[in-house]
DNA sequence: CCGGCTCTCATC
DNA sequence: ATGAGAGCCGGA
């Protein structure tokens, strides 16, 4: 008998490698006769034997040898897919992440397919469930629903285009709408029916657009680079707020369009996708398909369906649309490239960003990175010419730049948060009829509860951190304010209490400004102006976002203040004043990050600013106007700031000038976490002595730790880290993935939750 | 003396 | 991961 296939299959588990099975050679025999046999293929998905059950699994690979004994190879169950899912280039994708996050391949497979298809349902959709008027429902006008019905009437009033409407459709319009749309099927009016994934629809008319020049020579040189060599490479599109970054985007994709290529469009997870695809629409006049935190299973299948398949050529989606495959990929755009959510913070942790440019690579296409504030990691790589850096220096149309002015507040009397010189120019503003933005983040109304007698500070029974006290809005039972508990780090509320549980005493104070207090004088500050907060607090229920970011853009609200959520995407062209409350956290924090984000967050907030003809004024309030950093951005800009943090982080060889591995640990037992990052420690330490030695050579690894995390408990759990460092990366990986198979082996992992974060990018 | 419950271990 | 099997205490 020949050798039997064997199909490497990546199942879920603790497996860095895929498993063995049996293509099943014996059937094949046996059934000879029946001409439509049903093999496995590479690239698509299997059920199989695991155990005692049947799991999903990916065939990687069929191959002529067992990496196992034949005799306890089982055969694949069931094969699920006829045709690829994934090809060669898109495996090895996915091969390479698995080995550079150290990730279990099958957890990597899963987390590259929408939920449905990991479910093991066909990868084929022909449509998905829509609400549509019924024959009775088209004989009704807003004028057969009460007056007062106005949630019914707002609602019926979508449907009146005759057109299907899927939950993300009615999403993206309405909140609340589904006890809206229950009355009416109930009624008769809308009926449920199932459409194909591909609507046609109609877009906004094309905007009549054109690129300036600096816009032109940057979609030219990624052209050039596409149409002359046909291979990788990698570009950062540097252009500061509102110099037109996504025109040149829609240039480029343009252009792939016509050549019948497909584009792949990262951006982050804010809520603004919605609206940035029905602006591709318009200036592309073709659909472009979405894939973010919105939509339904069905409606990600429909997505990830038609990009596969081809039928829709531009993907517009948060990170794990990375993974997406698509027929014919010619491009691919990171927007915000600088953004955190960029990074997985839990399970697999990979950089959608970091995945997006090794796919690129793959692929052999290029590769836009787009960014104001761009991470000093991608300055980095463009600074020593792995990425070719592209400027927009200049604010497309009219817009002027605002001006950045840091406010000395030392000494300064600060009325709840806001100095006297921040007050009159928001004073001044609003006399000339602007808006004015305050930035403050942090949400809630003080930081700390505190005992006015003995100096109680009211903690988080879970967590190593004071809880925030929140406002009740309206209630004022006898002068004090009414609120309650919260801790921001595991969500566990509670009441205030009604005395000091250490003094007895009834007294206490709110010490320290959150955004509740900050509109509270405010409000009081300016009694006649209507002051607007947007915060997680305000924006908690869905689409309430759009609508208060649409009351600040109609200019019916004169002050807005708003914690990091409101720096992000939004445009507020009637703003001309933004004031920063409270940047000096990241000017001396433990992470040596912290100032690299402030200065981003700086620019982004004051992006808001003077983005019509009127031009914007940033006020930045600090105890450390003469800090080099803060100074060094606020009078020469960005690019200054970052040369120079990036000349610290080679000083103290922090990356991107080393390469980090973070292997964090954490348990119920005080001390679990600990002992078991030592024991590994050791191992590692060990080992690596022992490949020196065998090698004659010597390398450089350094170890940090174990040290507790930065908050060491955290939702009752303790919490360690051990930080790997080295100037290669090679050696870093080579000795983490000797470990870990003797991690899973170790008896003190199973006490413990722990997990490998390859370039971390916060601490917390 | 048996059931239950932690601990251990392999999974192709 | 995760569920099955091995090894150790209470019921009457």
């Amino acid at each position: 008998m020949q050798n039997p296939k064997i199909a490497k299959v990546a199942v879920p588990g603790p497996f860095l490698f895929p498993l063995d099975y049996l293509l099943d050679a014996e059937q094949d025999l046996l059934t000879t006769d029946c001409a439509t046999e049903i093999k496995a293929v590479v690239g698509g998905r299997v059920w199989v034997p695991f155990r005692n059950k049947k799991v999903i699994g990916m065939v990687m690979e069929i191959s002529e040898s067992a990496d196992y004994e034949l005799s306890k190879i089982k055969p694949i169950e069931e094969v699920i897919d006829i045709e690829p899912l994934f090809d060669a280039t898109q495996l090895g994708l996915l091969n390479w992440a698995s080995q550079y996050y150290h990730e279990p391949i099958g957890d990597v497979m899963l987390a590259a397919l929408p939920k449905r298809l990991r479910a093991g349902e066909n990868a084929e959709i022909s449509g998905m469930q829509y609400w549509q008027l019924s024959a009775e429902g088209r004989s009704k006008t807003l004028e057969d629903i009460s007056r007062r019905a106005l949630k019914q009437r707002r609602v019926f009033a979508q449907f009146l285009d005759q057109k299907l409407k899927s939950e993300s459709d009615l999403n993206a319009e309405l909140e609340n709408w589904r006890s809206a749309v229950k009355t009416f099927t109930e009624k008769g009016w809308l009926e449920t029916a199932h459409g194909p994934c591909l609507r046609e629809s109609n877009y906004a008319p094309a905007p009549n657009h054109t690129l300036n020049d600096a816009q032109k020579s940057a979609v030219d040189a990624v052209l050039e680079s596409q149409q002359i060599q046909k291979r990788f490479q990698a570009f950062l599109l540097e252009g500061i707020t509102g110099s037109g970054k996504t025109e040149v985007y829609l240039g480029m994709i343009e252009s792939m369009l016509k050549q019948g290529k497909q584009v792949l469009v990262l951006v982050p997870e804010i809520g603004l996708t919605p609206q940035m695809v029905s602006r591709f629409e318009a200036f592309l006049q073709t659909r472009v398909a979405a894939l973010h935190s919105n939509l339904n299973d069905s409606e990600r299948h429909c997505a990830w369906h038609l990009i596969r398949t081809g039928q829709i050529q531009v993907l517009l989606g948060t990170r794990s649309a990375v993974f997406t495959p698509f027929k014919n990929l010619g491009l691919c755009i990171i927007d915000e490239e600088h953004d955190l959510s960029y990074k997985q913070q839990e399970g697999f942790r990979y950089s959608a960003r970091d995945l997006m440019v090794q796919r690129a690579y793959r692929e052999q296409i290029p590769v836009v990175l787009g960014s104001a504030t761009p991470s000093l990691e991608t300055l980095h790589n463009a600074k020593t010419g792995r990425y070719t850096h592209l400027h927009l220096k200049q604010r497309a149309g009219v817009a002027k730049l605002p001006s950045l002015k840091l406010l000395d507040i030392r000494g300064e009397k600060i009325q709840e948060g806001v100095s006297r010189p921040l007050k009159t120019a928001m004073t001044q503003h609003l006399q000339a009829g602007g808006q004015a933005l305050l930035f403050l983040n942090r949400r809630g109304f003080s930081p700390v509860l505190m005992c006015h007698d003995c100096g109680w500070q009211a903690a988080c029974p879970s967590c190593d951190a004071n809880m925030t006290f929140h406002m009740i809005s309206g209630q004022n039972a006898d002068g004090t304010v009414a609120g309650y508990l919260q801790c921001h780090h595991c969500d566990e509320q509670m009441a205030k209490p009604h005395s000091c549980p250490s003094c007895a005493s009834e007294e206490f104070v709110n010490v320290g400004q959150g955004t509740e207090r900050l509109e509270e004088t405010i409000k009081e500050w300016f009694p006649d102006k209507k002051v607007l907060r947007i915060d997680r607090d305000t924006t908690r229920l869905k689409g309430s976002m759009a609508e208060l970011t649409g009351i600040a853009q109609r200019g019916e609200a004169d002050i807005l203040i708003g914690t990091q959520m409101l720096a992000k995407g939004h445009h507020f062209p009637n703003v001309t004043l933004v004031g920063l409350l409270d940047i000096d956290q990241g000017l001396f924090s433990a992470d040596f990050r912290a100032a690299e984000r402030m200065a981003q967050l700086i620019l982004q907030v004051s992006g808001r600013a003077g983005r019509a003809e009127k031009a914007g004024e940033v006020l930045i309030q600090t105890h450390h106007p003469d800090h080099p950093l803060l100074t060094t951005l606020i009078q020469q800009g960005y690019d200054a700031f970052a040369t120079k943090a990036l000349q610290e982080r080679q000083d103290a060889l922090l990356p991107p000038f080393k390469y980090q591995i973070l292997i964090r640990a954490e348990a119920t037992h005080p001390n679990d976490g600990m002992l078991f990052l030592e024991s590994l420690k050791a191992g590692l330490q060990n080992y690596w002595q022992q490949w020196q030695e065998a090698k004659m050579v010597e390398a450089d690894i350094d170890f940090w730790g174990p040290v507790s995390a930065p908050m060491l408990r955290r939702q009752g759990r303790y919490r360690y880290q051990l930080m790997l460092q080295s100037l290669n990366r090679g050696d870093l990986h080579r000795l983490i993935s000797e470990m870990q198979p003797h991690i899973y082996n170790s008896p003190l992992s199973r006490k413990v939750r722990w997990s490998i974060d390859v370039d971390p990018q916060e601490m917390y």
